[in-house]
RNA sequence: GCCCCGGUAACCCAACGGCAGAGGUAGUCGCCUCAAACGCGAUCCAGUGUGGGUUCGAAUCCCACCCGGGGCACCA
């Protein structure tokens, strides 16, 4: 990229980048994006505002990544910002901000790889990233830009996790309420603590003053919990479900997990199951999007049923009326019931395993861990080997079932036969009530189990013939099922249900298969827990005002060194090593009193949950974020009419109750877990009457991935990029032929390419543009330096349509463009407008490609160009490529930036043709075109296509059966 | 194994069920240049993954299969 020959007002690479510093700098200057809150220390210039529609464009919270971006990144960025100017022009006050989600394992694992303190690394990391993107232009309001360790943000994550911990679930109310309701209820009377908060079921009134905390605290959302966890020793801490990886291993750092018993914070979020479940319905999100969700949350109906253990158990205080609990989703099957299984972690197997076992007990049943011992050992001896068992061992695909007779039998209530106990780790304690009622005739994995533990296997549902093999899993008659025989399966369970309910032995139920969420980290860089425990070791909220807890400085931050692939170690948090912090004087109206600090620090996901509410109201000391301006910002207020038709089925009132964000922009990576954390937060917020909205975010937009070629040699290894040459469509690397693949930008296949080297050879506006015309936004496609160049070449064309590149002398005039130019300008203008609203930016830039090749023509007729097919042009193409946009506006003679001119409009009269070019076809194949008047009647464009020579010529002699006339689109002749 | 998304020119991508091409890249040929790069102009290139079906008409709708990408996976 020299210059020494081209003119010196070339838009080249150097000019461009002169441009671009010279508005960035007059943006900033002029406060040109700052967004006026309605009130408020923000909420300067609202006045001329007020009369717009809002409009909040969030792009998901990037967190600081150490070696810098690479061009995938600001893909979503350029995207938002592309739409944010858009609609700004046309006439919105538009919010959009970008902060940075500093805390967490990337950005400790960074600074413990390169012997930084975190805080040190991630500031660093966030004056790099906020040099390289301001780079790129993008017009967002820097006074919200927020950080999630700063201590003034923290201070209000952890005021939430206080008002988290600080209430309940109502299930009657089907809310969220502050725990004070319940205390007073419990204090009055009106209710009484039951279920898991209280199993044995003793009133209120009886109880001391500790049960009663330690009741009222199984009650809460934030609640401690000794369960058994997924450990990472790798990374010394333990994680949520959602971040370890189906094949047992860490999300972060692919380290090897363990379930171990562990006591951690939780938070209560299957509460909240049905509610995530059911208000995706009310988003504009993408269907594959939503499908993950529910897929997570993993809604299953179906009924629970209690089987009593059988009578002979031979426990020293057992009693007869014990039952074990199972769910199915098949109660219709239950009459082939033969076997139970329960979790080996059930807390039941303890009290129905007998001294000896029965008589009738095959050696099958002990399978290899009964032999020659009593059923306990038995089951001592199996509990140790699953307990062994990796996450990715008890999981691999096609493994042989294991398993031990307890020793115990149930009745299954329908047959009143006695069905063996066995325990076995294909089922799991975590899921539904930790046990099951086997019905191999109709589950595979019970068929399997029964084959290999020769247990009876009776079909309840007839297979299609008799020479079925297998389970079978269809529809069906019922049979062997007395009163349900010759029911298919949905009325069986409709009669089954209602059977159950009767008889008192079970009732139809739903189940989810989301747990609560696992909140404790044992690292150092995160949101201190705002926990303190007294002498009683209970815990107790920090009160509001003495928040921040804020996170001590540590010489030494890093986890424990643990093997990974240690699972019996322990965690040990970094925090508690930090001796002056750990303790605390604090009064809570007894006296002041010392406690002691919790060590655990929140896991990454929290700062996230809420950080856009904080970009609201960024400086707010009082509250999280003023109710008003929430409101303002969070209502509903869909961007002007036409734009997105709906793409949900809901109507427009059930979306307004939902509210949020109005565009959303980020990668599918986070459809489970930051989404589904941030609408768990945002409805107990809602609950407790801190945000006007029940869902935080209302329309979702997936951006896809740019990917990069990368380049193998023939042992696999992968080669440096820069060092590939092609030839004759064959690829080489010092001689030798190399393999091509795809794959995500990245270290571990070498083929970065940063935003830095592309804004040195082309200019910023250039790669704006090139990245949002590669493909549709929402579409991964592959990186291509090469292709690049097209871009910069159109933005040349079209700077020297307009400005003389030797003199720098404008070639606008204010002569009329002739009539086919003008029409062309206003075709664009619709379509333009139309692809921005719809994100469709590749489109839009091929039209405005297509016009400026039509005014590159004018030019070179005329000598000059039309300015009233310049300045809209210069308009339209502003947000994608905003330098160049005000740098020629400049030079139009304009004064102020055109971030606030109205968008072009169009004329509908110039739209219509007044002659249209119209195919004619003879049995569907096109054989002649003709021009007509664009408003002509459909018989006389029959008897025009008849009229044309070619047509007339086929029609001839020949019968014609069909004339099917299509307005303004076609003609076609059947013909036999 | 189940569920999503996608296969159009050498490449990236357009195309309300109606003439397969809006745009860009690469290639080829010119112009410019002492020459090259940059620039400018022209031009070549596919019948839409495969096989059926619906229709006057299918890239588009339906069915099956193949390939690529993603998600889930002993969830009772």
């Amino acid at each position: 990229m020299t210059d020494n020959a081209a003119p010196a007002l070339r838009y080249s690479a150097r000019l461009a980048n002169e441009i671009e510093k010279k508005w960035q700098d007059v943006w900033e200057e002029q406060h040109t994006f700052w967004a006026p809150n309605p009130t408020g220390a923000l909420s300067e210039g609202f006045a001329e505002a007020k009369d717009k529609p809002k409009l909040f464009v969030l792009d998901m919270f990037p967190y600081p990544s150490g070696t810098g971006l690479h061009v995938g990144h600001p893909l979503g960025y350029i995207g938002t910002d592309v739409y944010a100017r858009f609609q700004r022009m046309n006439g919105h006050n538009v919010l959009h901000a970008l902060g940075y989600d500093a805390f967490g394992l990337p950005a400790e694992q960074y600074a413990l790889e390169t012997g930084q303190h975190p805080r040190t690394a991630t500031e660093t990391n966030i004056a790099t990233m906020r040099r390289q993107l301001r780079a790129l232009g993008l017009g967002h309001d820097p006074r919200r830009s927020i950080a999630t360790t700063d201590v003034s943000y923290y201070r209000w994550t952890q005021w939430i996790f206080v008002q988290i911990f600080e209430s309940w679930y109502d299930v009657e109310a089907d809310r969220a309420r502050p725990i004070v309701d319940l205390v007073a209820d419990f204090e009055s009377g009106i209710r009484e603590p039951v279920g898991e908060a209280n199993p044995e079921e003793r009133p209120w009134a009886d109880l001391d003053e500790r049960t009663r905390c330690e009741v009222v605290n199984r009650y809460r959302l934030a609640y401690l919990e000794e369960a058994p966890v997924n450990w990472c020793p790798g990374l010394g801490t333990v994680l949520a479900n959602e971040e370890v990886t189906a094949e047992g291993r860490s999300d972060r750092g692919n380290f090897p997990v363990f379930k171990k018993p562990l006591k951690q914070w939780m938070l209560r979020i299957t509460a909240y199951a049905e509610r995530l479940l059911a208000d995706l319905d009310l988003l504009d999100w993408p269907e594959p999007i939503k499908l993950m969700q529910r897929n997570w949350i993993g809604r299953s109906v179906g009924a629970s049923i209690r089987f009593p253990v059988a009578g002979h158990v031979q426990t020293i205080d057992q009693t007869i009326d014990q039952s074990i609990e199972v769910f199915t989703t098949r109660p219709d099957t239950v009459f082939g019931a033969t076997y139970m299984v329960l979790a080996p972690e059930h807390p039941l197997v303890d009290t129905i395993v007998p001294a000896d076992w029965p008589s009738s007990t095959s050696a099958g049943w002990k399978g290899e861990f009964g032999v020659d011992v009593s059923p306990r050992d038995a089951v001592t001896k199996y509990r140790e080997f699953a307990g062994k068992q990796s996450e990715m061992e008890r999981q691999a695909e096609g493994r042989e079932k294991t398993g031990v007779f307890t020793g115990a039998f149930a009745r299954n209530p329908l047959t009143d036969g006695d069905i063996p106990i066995f325990i076995a780790d294909y089922v799991l304690m975590g899921y539904g009530t930790g046990a099951i009622m086997a019905v191999p005739g109709q589950d595979e994995r019970d068929w399997e189990f029964a084959e290999k533990f020769d247990i009876p296997i009776v079909r309840t549902v007839a297979p299609p013939d008799d020479d079925f093999e297998g389970p079978y899993l269809g529809d069906g008659p019922a049979i062997n099922s007395e009163f349900l025989d010759g029911l298919d399966i949905a009325a069986a369970k409709q009669k089954i249900g209602e059977w159950l309910v009767e008889h008192g032995a079970g009732e139809p139920t739903v189940t989810y298969r989301l747990r609560d969420w696992l909140f404790s980290r044992q690292r150092y860089w995160g949101e201190p827990f705002p926990i303190v425990y007294g002498d009683d070791g209970l815990p107790r909220a920090v009160p509001a005002a003495l928040l921040p807890v804020e996170l001590p400085e540590l010489e030494d931050f890093r986890p424990a060194t643990l093997d990974p692939d240690d699972a019996v170690s322990d965690p040990a948090p970094p925090l508690a090593r930090a001796e002056t912090w750990l303790e605390a004087e604090i009064d809570f109206g007894d006296g002041p009193k010392r406690y002691l600090r919790e060590t655990n620090t929140m896991p990454q996901w929290a700062g996230s949950c809420w950080y856009f509410l904080r970009y609201l109201d960024p400086t707010n000391e009082d509250a999280m974020v003023d109710r008003e301006i929430e409101a303002y910002w969070m209502s509903s207020g869909v961007a002007s009419g036409s734009e997105h038709p709906a793409q949900t089925s809901c109507s427009n009132s059930e979306r307004d109750q939902a509210g949020g964000v109005d565009l959303y922009v980020g990668g599918v990576e986070h459809a489970v877990l930051h989404l589904l954390y941030a609408r768990f937060w945002h409805k107990v917020l809602f609950d407790l009457g801190h945000v006007s909205t029940v869902e935080p975010f209302h329309r979702l937009y997936n951006q896809g991935y740019i990917q990069a070629p990368a380049f193998r040699d023939e042992r696999g290894m992968i080669v440096d990029l820069q060092e590939v040459e092609e030839r004759a469509g064959q690829h080489f690397y010092k001689g030798e032929p190399v393999t091509r693949e795809f794959g995500k930008m990245g270290k571990s296949l070498k083929n970065v390419v940063t935003p830095d080297d592309i804004y040195r050879d082309y200019g910023a506006d250039t790669l704006r543009l090139y990245e949002m015309f590669m493909g549709p936004l929402d579409a991964s496609r592959p990186w291509s330096t090469t292709d690049i160049i097209g871009m910069h070449r159109f933005l040349q064309r079209l700077w020297r349509n307009v400005v003389d590149e030797d003199s720098g002398d404008l070639r606008v005039s204010d002569d009329a463009a002739d009539d086919e130019t003008r029409r062309l300008l206003h075709r664009t203008i619709a379509a333009v407008r139309d692809d921005m609203a719809e994100l469709k930016f590749n489109t839009a830039i091929a039209r405005l490609i297509e016009l400026n090749n039509r005014l590159t023509q004018v030019v070179a007729d005329r000598g000059s160009a039309p300015r009233e097919v310049v300045e809209p042009m210069v308009l339209m193409l502003a947000p994608l490529t905003p330098h160049v946009g005000e740098e020629l506006w400049q030079r139009l003679g304009r004064p102020a930036t055109l971030a606030y001119e109205p968008f072009p409009e169009f004329d509908p009269a110039l739209l219509v043709e007044d002659e249209i070019e119209i195919p004619v076809q003879v049995n569907g194949k096109v054989r002649a075109t003709i021009r007509v008047p664009a408003g002509i009647s459909n018989d006389a464009l029959e008897a025009a296509a008849r009229a044309d020579e070619r047509i007339a010529a086929l029609l001839e002699g020949a019968t014609v059966r069909k004339v099917i006339v299509v307005p303004g689109r076609l003609v076609n002749f059947v013909i036999a």
